[in-house]
DNA sequence: CCATCCCCCATTGCATACAATGAGCCACCG
DNA sequence: CGGTGGCTCATTGTATGCAATGGGGGATGG
């Protein structure tokens, strides 16, 4: 069963498969709510269920997945979206990105220059995004983790790297059904964005910080808004035989 | 093969195995540089290689464990003492408890005094095994987590509680370490405790956040010192025959 | 026509089987 | 006596097998 493909990659098949599915779940691919089978995505990935389990593991401890079913035995469906996780979530990126920030502010005048070059290229990029109808949702979120990676990466350790890579999409994901809403607006935090690169160029690490736990704190109300009072509260998680359906 | 007690548990076999590793490294039971392998630890645990597998996918993402051979196939080792370690992990838990201290500070006032007295309690054990001769560093690594869970945990969210649950242990291995050290030294320690204690009594967030970030920065310099120089700088894991040894 | 109960099977949890690989070791050669 | 090549086996990566469980649908009775 195994591909074709002599040598895929380098990755191990689960880390594979976990970045396979989590892609799925960031883009909407799987929707919010939808149950999701081993022996299904094993099927449909062409591997076995071993290295699907390993994924679904690692994917669950990063509430991608929740266990569903009251039972014993763990149905796992995808995580709905709630304004309480966009709290939390949020305040937790924020306190990491701020210190982040504040760190890339202090680096050498020409690095800091070449982060905030790159970054001012990403946010314009992300503003004429924004401007194009119908928006595309992928785009939009990918710029914006792109933004935040771009400052965030610049002086992360291995610890920062692996939470901040496990937590980003799963922010993502929200960013992602944002851009799907016709009432999105990108002006404030294009422009948010911008008060963060200056602080950076500058140099001003205090400014970077504030910058950052401001942009945060207003993506919470804005975000919050178009989160769907209820979300997903079907009491219980219907299909038993059909969840998953788009493409890789 | 599945041990005679009945039904050990309501939670998963990896899950329990994951926690049974991790206190192991935890505690210098299996310790710094060893090599680690599957089929010796499913032997010794009485269960398959399969929730192994699983338990070791998790600590190596939390960097309990570290790949090690250059070759593809991955050969594993628990994770070195690094004084850059030190400095990134202090850093991120200061980030997430300087936040999560100041959210307790502005709990209802009841509730706050029980948080403070709660700690305070844990602060003067901490105390009394500290004289102790000759010292428990098991225990006092225990007090010191249990100290820092008990403002944490008091206002955190599922997210928190997840990244905090696999951060903190890891933590915790250097402060057993710590405790392990003839010239250790927990007045310093002990005392800043008292300011958090304070802040989070009087309901000042600010000092809070304050005093938690004061701590944090102490320790770095406290924790580093006791770290040896190049620590377990063997260019090459040795043991191909022999890993494992203490008891569970 | 609707409620109830029971059986079947979808699905999970864990164990085992099998294939691939590369590290150490030994024999052989210079 | 030291280097080198190939063999072997320890160990990992992936697939498959098997038992347990409990949800849902259909048969049965009201």
């Amino acid at each position: 069963m195994t591909l074709p493909i002599p040598d895929s990659a380098r990755t191990t098949l689960p880390e594979r498969t976990y970045e396979r599915l989590r892609n799925l779940i960031v883009r909407g691919r799987i929707p919010s709510g939808a149950r999701v089978i081993e022996a299904e995505v094993a099927l449909r990935f062409g591997v076995s269920r071993t290295p699907v389990r390993e994924a679904f593991s690692r994917l669950i401890h990063d509430h991608y997945l929740v266990p569903v079913t009251s039972g014993k035995r763990t149905e796992l469906a995808v995580a709905p979206f709630t304004a309480e996780d966009v709290r939390e979530l949020w305040e937790i990126i924020g306190s990491l990105e701020s210190y982040a920030a504040s760190m890339t502010a202090i680096l050498p005048e020409t690095r800091r220059i070449k982060v905030a070059d790159e970054l001012r290229r990403i946010n314009l990029e992300l503003r004429a995004t924004a401007a194009e109808q119908p928006r595309n949702a992928d785009k939009l979120s990918e710029l914006q983790t792109g933004f935040h990676q771009g400052f965030v990466l610049e002086t992360a350790g291995p610890h920062m790297r692996s939470i901040y890579s496990a937590l980003r999409p799963q922010v993502q994901r929200y960013e992602w059904i944002y851009g799907t809403h016709a009432q999105a607006d990108y002006a404030p935090s294009i422009a948010e964005h911008m008060t963060i690169i200056a602080a950076i160029r500058e140099g001003n690490a205090e400014g970077a910080r504030n910058a950052v736990i401001r942009h945060w704190h207003e993506a919470i109300s804005r975000t919050s808004k178009v989160i769907r009072p209820a979300p997903f509260a079907s009491p219980r998680i219907k299909p038993r035989r059909k969840s998953l359906k788009g493409k890789t």
